[in-house]
DNA sequence: ACTATATCCTGTATGC
DNA sequence: TGCATACAGGATATAG
């Protein structure tokens, strides 16, 4: 599941392949990809012939391909959204949904999606900053994150601490995945009320987020099966690294405890329940 | 204003 | 063997 670090695997892998280049021909496969635009697949397919891309950006989980006349290409790769660089005459891949071509060579840049919770659009003037990601938080790599200021606002929100890193709104990037490597990290419960975790242990989890990030792109992110590879078809090497996510029944790598895996939001929480234990009262 | 939940979607694994 | 069900979960519309 694309998360910060699978996604900017991605945009760091598109950089050199896409920076200069112009868009030929757009051909939509399947329209649900394109929902968002507001035009539909015939409006996605005329209205960027002839753009030139510039450099890949990315906030959070969104990553934008800016043109150089100021807009962009919008993208969120949902669940198991990917883009690869392919000859035109090669074989399409199962769930290839939408196609670009490129100019100065014979190379296209496709979009495959299995579940097709990942969506494309053009968005006017967005080049700097799309409309649509206007409301996503800085993620915790980016140079201007403010942890103190994100640990307050974690602090004040009616909620639990997993519930909050995975709100786009308050910090973005974090998926179910580095959600529970990073509380396992800050030995922090995921259901721990926001209302009574300290000052110091808010900042303690966005610290050990921002290590975990980091790690996890430093070996390309995470990949369990084909569903995410970077723009080569190469997985991550994350998987080797997880010490919480779904290794229940194997022991805590801290203290040997067997790690457990309970429902949380319709979805999985794994945690140690020894190390990572509710605070009743964690003193501000 | 804020928080929580249902919904979208397909492929794979599991149960009977 | 085959059918049904559970599961994976990001963002958003909607309900509370």
């Amino acid at each position: 599941m694309p998360e910060l670090p699978e996604v900017e695997t991605i945009r760091a892998g598109l950089a050199p392949l896409l920076g200069g280049r112009t868009l030929t021909g757009v051909r939509v496969l399947h329209p649900r990809p394109v929902r968002s635009h507001p035009g539909g697949p015939a409006d996605f397919e005329a209205i960027l012939i002839g753009r030139t891309f510039a450099e890949p950006r990315r906030r959070g989980k969104y990553l934008w391909l800016p043109f150089n006349d100021g807009d962009a290409l919008l993208v969120h790769l949902g669940m198991s959204g990917q883009f690869r660089l392919n000859q035109a005459d090669d074989p399409l891949a199962r769930n290839t949904r939408v196609l670009f071509d490129l100019d100065d060579g014979p190379d296209q840049l496709r979009f495959i999606d299995q579940r097709m919770f990942g969506g494309l659009a053009l968005s006017s003037g967005g080049a700097e900053l799309p409309d649509e990601v206007k409301h996503i938080a800085l993620d915790p790599l980016d140079p201007a994150f403010d942890l103190a200021g994100t640990a307050t606002r974690l602090q004040h929100k009616r909620s639990t601490i997993k519930r909050a890193l995975l709100d786009q709104t308050l910090v973005s990037g974090i998926g179910n995945i580095y959600a529970d490597e990073s509380l396992w990290r800050a030995r922090t419960h995921y259901d721990q009320p926001t209302r009574a975790i300290s000052t110091r242990r808010a900042a303690m989890v966005l610290r050990a987020v921002q290590d975990v990030l980091a790690e996890a792109l430093e070996q390309g992110g995470t990949s369990f099966d084909s569903l995410y590879v970077n723009v080569n078809g190469s997985s991550g090497f994350f998987s080797r690294s997880l010490n919480a996510y779904g290794q229940q029944g194997r022991p805590c790598p801290r203290c040997g405890t067997p790690m457990v895996r309970e429902h949380f939001m319709n979805r999985s929480s794994y945690l140690c329940p020894r190390c990572q234990r509710l605070q009743r009262s964690d003193s501000r």
